[in-house]
DNA sequence: GATGAATGAGCGTTCATTCAT
DNA sequence: AATGAATGAACGCTCATTCAT
């Protein structure tokens, strides 16, 4: 998957990462990436079979960036209701400074991706999983089988991607502030799963 | 389901919608559409103005129908915390059963769609009032002020909203059934905003 | 070639003329005469064969607008010399005020136009022919043969022409004013004749 | 005139140059020009970023191509006066020659070609000046000051422009000897700037 | 490793025109 | 006398992709 040199494969994934954010995916094309880059968008097809190709790199590096930003604070000392109001926020800070980014890694229905292996999607449960084994450690009775902690750990994605994905498209209505929207959003999280608190009152 | 006779509209928006889901926005033409309704694209203009015209009019279609289904839910009757469920089970019904329109309402960047007059996304707030209503007709001191109430009814329709969209993204834990996962949803949003709960247990 | 029910017939013709002289031939669709005339584009086709017999006559008019105007000015105590210089000015001024009429009369290639029956183009020729009468009344011994006399109308017809054409074409030098350059034009076909002269210096 | 090899841009002017004096500006498209010239439509948009640029290629070089050939004309040992009647002669067979030239260059009103930089059509001062200087080389009073022979250098253009454009159009009673019009065109444009006879009878 | 040349397919849209009523 | 419904053809243009070098 490496190219011998890969500056040049870099150059074109850190380029469409910045115009995919920018304008939008279905906006990009290879012509515009290319000149972009500073090379002809025949060499783009060196580096990347096609465009879906590419589309599917910059997925992985999105998953990947992600767990590597909320791994990140997966501290053992940290306690369990703070790491999930840590991933919380983390999580929605990425969907928001990454929204196109964000699109196409949770918004892309599988169905319009069909060339893209299903499986690589297993990569996003990674994240999921960081919810999951947080939940576990609580003593809450209702977290105790990895079943009801992987349900909740689903749901919170969803609370979470629900609100980036509002807000991204501006549909929260505009006399909510955005940040009441966030905190209360987080409240609601914690709160949903029983015990969880806000470790602070904004 | 065909054009036979007289509403062409009709079929074209029918047509349209079903197509959507399948193929994304961007993906779908006119020709497209034409030819599956089995007409001219030509015709198509006949009924709407542009490309933009008639997504505009799914739309509208789309917010009608939901708050149609909605606002048949508030009897005055009825506990607010039930109907807040209520709604939140019909809401996301009509997420699962009509992705097509759901994907315009609510995913659909305005950036992507410029020329939609911005003012008619109102029309969404019909139904997350119906939420804030609710909302304020319990004795819940945290939902005293309609800033409040506003606040938690639309973090309650990102929380539905989140989890419809994983679903019909296939990005929920393959491993979780799906009513469990609803439940789960459900129950937590009611246990986020305070004292509410199911109304009963699955 | 008269409906029964003119009316809507002269419309059509008053308003497409209209819009030719704003808009340009080609910018003019069956459908935005239709528009503005307040009618169906189909019924233009109940007056008119089609778009080009529309043209065809309006072709017609103009050339009948323009010998009205300047066949109004061949008062017989009026001198040749006086003649011909008002010939050229109203000439000159009907160019002016209706020069995408004035296009379609003089610019359109008969190739361009090949449904249009040649012979009526004649109908062009009585107005050439105002300007060789002039000059055979005129003691110009160069004049005195008709065939002399047509060859030096139709001359000054191209010289009035090329002066419009240029001008509404933007295409004289814009630091030359507008009326010197009229001026300049008129006295340079009246000298070129011969003993011709200005009626009066501005 | 075939693409065989290199050239395409060569043979897109030259065909596309061909094109417009048989089907005018507005009847010629891409896809008719990539046709002729054996390429695809998409081919032409490598060599012309739009169908704009394309044309404006095309007066640019009518514009070059008239002016070299009247610059060649201007020998230091020549009388003003032949100096006019070359130029005369040598336009008027241009635009004869060239008609598919000359109407994107003296007959496209600027209006529908909004696009065009148009500075660019200062070029074509270039062969008026030609004109205005052999003209302030005449020991005309009438032409002393710049200002009047910028004026009269106009005229002469639009005179000749009138003739050319009345004869490609087919616009000049068919009674009339070509070479005799040419000839009483000339005449009357030296004629007409007072002292000037043509260098010889016809 | 990199590219310039080229293209077929497709896009949204407009047009003149026809036909049944 | 007039029209609404419908359409085939064409438009300028952009796209992802290929291929010879």
């Amino acid at each position: 998957m490496e190219p011998v040199n890969g500056s040049l494969r870099r150059s074109i994934l850190d380029i469409s990462r910045k115009m995919l954010v920018d304008e939008g995916f279905n906006r990009i094309s290879m012509r515009k990436i290319a000149q972009k880059v500073g090379c002809s968008a025949t060499s783009i097809y060196l580096y990347f079979k096609n465009k879906d190709a590419l589309l599917h790199s910059l997925i992985e590096e999105g998953f990947e960036k992600l767990y590597e930003i909320l791994s990140a604070l997966n501290h053992p000392d940290k306690s369990p209701a703070r790491k999930i109001e840590d991933y919380c926020r983390a999580f929605i800070n990425f969907g928001l400074n990454n929204p196109e980014y964000y699109e196409i890694m949770f918004q892309l229905h599988p169905k319009h991706m069909e060339r893209y292996p299903v499986e690589k999607f297993r990569r996003a449960r990674r994240n999921t999983n960081l919810f999951m084994n947080a939940l576990q450690e609580l003593n809450d009775e209702r977290m105790k089988s990895p079943e009801d902690a992987r349900i909740w750990a689903n749901v919170f994605v969803a609370n979470i991607h629900g609100g980036i994905s509002l807000l991204n498209a501006g549909r929260v209505d505009s006399r909510v502030e955005r940040e009441k929207f966030i905190d209360t959003l987080v409240a609601g999280i914690l709160a949903g799963s029983g015990e969880l608190k806000l470790s602070h009152q904004t």
